[in-house]
RNA sequence: GGACCUGUGGUGCAGCUCGGAGUGCACGCCGCCCUGUCAAGGCGGAGGUCGCGGGUUCAAAUCCCGUCAGGUCCGCCA
């Protein structure tokens, strides 16, 4: 039907007979004598020229058959990719027509998001979705690449598995041919690779849907895409490899450079110096430990046990108000208080200034080369604590939107093993139970638990976590010490994990892997603040969908057959 | 489960503090005019339950309460 894309004619197709599809972006009428349509593809748009009125209007879908011909001297559009040239002798075929669209598909003005995801089918025409959803298609293509060259074995694996209560609430799916009972939509298919390991297969990928019946934000969809791989016979080092290739390969086919090698970080030091497991590198304000000057203080504020502290510069303009609201938000994150001072040329400008002691008042001045100007906030709290409030506060007075670069990534390794207690007083894993500790640790499982380091590892990039991998146990002993200590009976990890443990019985290789968002990747190259921006048909942060109406009431008929009844709403 | 922001012709806004007739702007849409425009231009026109419900008031887009929808965040996301 078409010989060419609307956007691709140039001046070396002049006097070419050419025929373009596509819709009607624009049409200028000048008379019975004269007209101009604008044709648009995914492509670009191209011009034709009319002798005559011209019954089309936007959004028709037409044909154009013509001649590819220079422009008049004078009437070249330089704001226009084709604008040297247009099509004449056109001859114009309507192949559907269209009523008038809900909103203007050009970008002059941002329209409302609720309006955009009723209509997204015509959303998708507009440029930025375009080239948002071809950029992640490129990232695709680029990690299939990488994967491919370095010898792993794409592998689907089920959307319909079995329940596993742990960690994220699963999507449900009833069972029609065993009433009752149900399959779940993976969260992720993280054992089902491992049990691909136990299979052969040493090098597995997938680029793999996982559902999560979470709420919802910016960053998070209930569906999510991941780049998922597993490997046996390798290290940790070999893992972040595998990684780092992919994601620098989809980096260059994305954005055209090629990001230096991505270096790591301890989860230790990114807590110490960003107060967060996902440092943003873009920026400075690393947080310095005060805690030794004041660990024999008079002020009643800075008795804790660690006093943390963080140059904002620029920041003695803050106004009160300002400074109240900052205080509002530490205290939101679940600081006491926040401590601020002014740096003056006459010092330090704050209410807690008189009461600070010389070697104080001087570490204060000092913290990150503070400048006359500059103002330096302090929170006095438990270590973690204090770094994460103060993590917190950098991020929001310091972070440059999504869309401004440089793009920094970063492996944090040597993640704890153990995250805190539960209710019932068992350690909670703070990876998976299946994360192998550290080989330095080992023997702090009983004793110390929370000091054990595991071989978990995240990879991150500008603040955001696109993903995180482990070395897995694939030792009986190291696993059942683990379940012990996560509280797990032998009974329990049976019949929750039974089929794993069971297949790890008949020799299980070592083996490790990864998983990464590549939603969250590919909004960050499309410099996008949300990842509804980079798929095709998300949902609200309600969960529906405007343009289908999902989630809905199905039929009686079908409510039969699965043998559901309506709960009572309570 | 919680906090905050938003909701006004098809679209994007202004109006809301300090109540006074659905008032205004831009785009789009419809009609007419126009032979080189390109986010064309000129003239004319249509289009509204100010998200919804209740309250206060002589009078509510505007103030109060509730509710719905969308968004950002906290909780949650092993």
């Amino acid at each position: 039907m078409r010989t060419l894309l609307c956007g691709s004619i140039d001046e070396g197709h002049v006097g070419a007979e050419i025929s373009v599809c596509g819709w009607v972006a624009k049409r200028r009428e000048h008379g019975e004598h004269l007209a101009f349509l604008d044709l648009r593809d995914h492509s670009g748009l191209v011009q034709a020229v009319v002798p005559g009125s011209l019954d089309v209007r936007s959004e028709y879908v037409v044909r154009v058959t013509g001649t590819v011909t220079r422009r008049p001297e004078g009437t070249v559009n330089d704001r226009l990719a084709t604008g040297q040239v247009e099509l004449t002798n056109c001859t114009v075929e309507v192949l559907s027509v269209a009523e008038a669209p809900p909103f203007q598909l050009d970008d002059r003005v941002e329209i409302d998001e609720q309006v955009r995801l009723r209509y997204r089918y015509l959303d998708l025409r507009r440029e930025a979705m375009q080239h948002n959803l071809r950029l992640r298609a490129k990232v695709n293509a680029a990690l299939r690449r990488a994967m491919d060259d370095q010898g792993f074995c794409e592998v689907e694996t089920p959307l319909l598995w079995a329940p596993t209560p742990e960690g994220a609430r699963e999507f449900v799916v009833p069972s029609r041919l065993h009433p009752g009972e149900f399959y779940v939509l993976p969260q992720s298919p993280q054992i089902a690779k491992q049990l691909l390991m136990v299979g052969g297969f040493d090098r597995y990928y997938q680029i793999a849907r996982c559902l999560r019946d979470e709420d919802l934000r910016a960053d998070r969809q209930f569906e999510f895409t991941q780049l998922d791989l597993e490997a046996s016979f390798v290290t940790q080092d070999d893992v972040l490899g595998f990684v780092s290739r992919a994601v620098l390969d989809a980096a260059e086919a994305a954005t055209g450079v090629r990001p230096g090698a991505i270096p790591s970080m301890t989860w230790a030091t990114a807590l110490d110096l960003y107060g967060t497991d996902k440092p943003d590198l873009r920026f400075g304000m690393v947080l310095c430990d005060l805690s030794a000057t004041f660990a024999t203080t008079e002020v009643k504020a800075f008795a804790a046990s660690t006093v943390k502290a963080m140059r904002v510069a620029g920041g003695a303009s803050f106004s009160r108000g300002r400074l109240d609201q900052l205080t509002d938000q530490a205290k939101a994150l679940g600081a006491k208080g926040l401590a601020w001072f002014r740096v003056t040329n006459e010092g330090l400008d704050s209410p807690l200034a008189r009461f600070l002691s010389a070697d104080e008042s001087a570490a204060i001045r000092d913290v990150d080369g503070a400048e006359v100007g500059d103002i330096v906030l302090c929170v006095a709290d438990e270590y973690v604590a204090a770094c994460r409030v103060l993590g917190s506060l950098r991020v929001a007075l310091g972070a440059p939107p999504v869309s401004e670069g440089p793009h920094h990534y970063v492996w944090v390794t040597e993640f704890p093993l153990f995250e805190g207690v539960d209710e019932d007083g068992h350690l909670q894993a703070a990876h998976h139970p299946f994360t192998m500790p550290h080989p330095d640790d080992l023997d702090l499982i009983e004793s110390r638990p929370l000091e054990v380091r595991s071989q978990a590892y995240d990879l991150v990039l500008n603040g955001w976590e696109l993903g995180s991998g482990s070395v897995r146990i694939h030792r009986a002993d190291v696993q059942s010490r683990i379940f012990s200590a996560l509280g797990i009976s032998d009974s329990e990890a049976e019949s929750r994990f039974g089929f794993l443990l069971g297949a790890f019985k008949y020799g299980a290789p070592p083996h490790a892997g990864f998983a990464f968002g590549i939603d969250r990747l590919a909004a960050i190259f499309a410099g996008v603040e949300n990842i509804r921006e980079v798929i095709a048909y998300p949902k609200t942060q309600s969960g529906t969908d405007l343009m289908t109406g999902a989630p809905k009431s199905i039929t009686e008929r079908q409510r039969r057959e699965l043998r559901l009844a309506n709960a009572p709403k309570g």
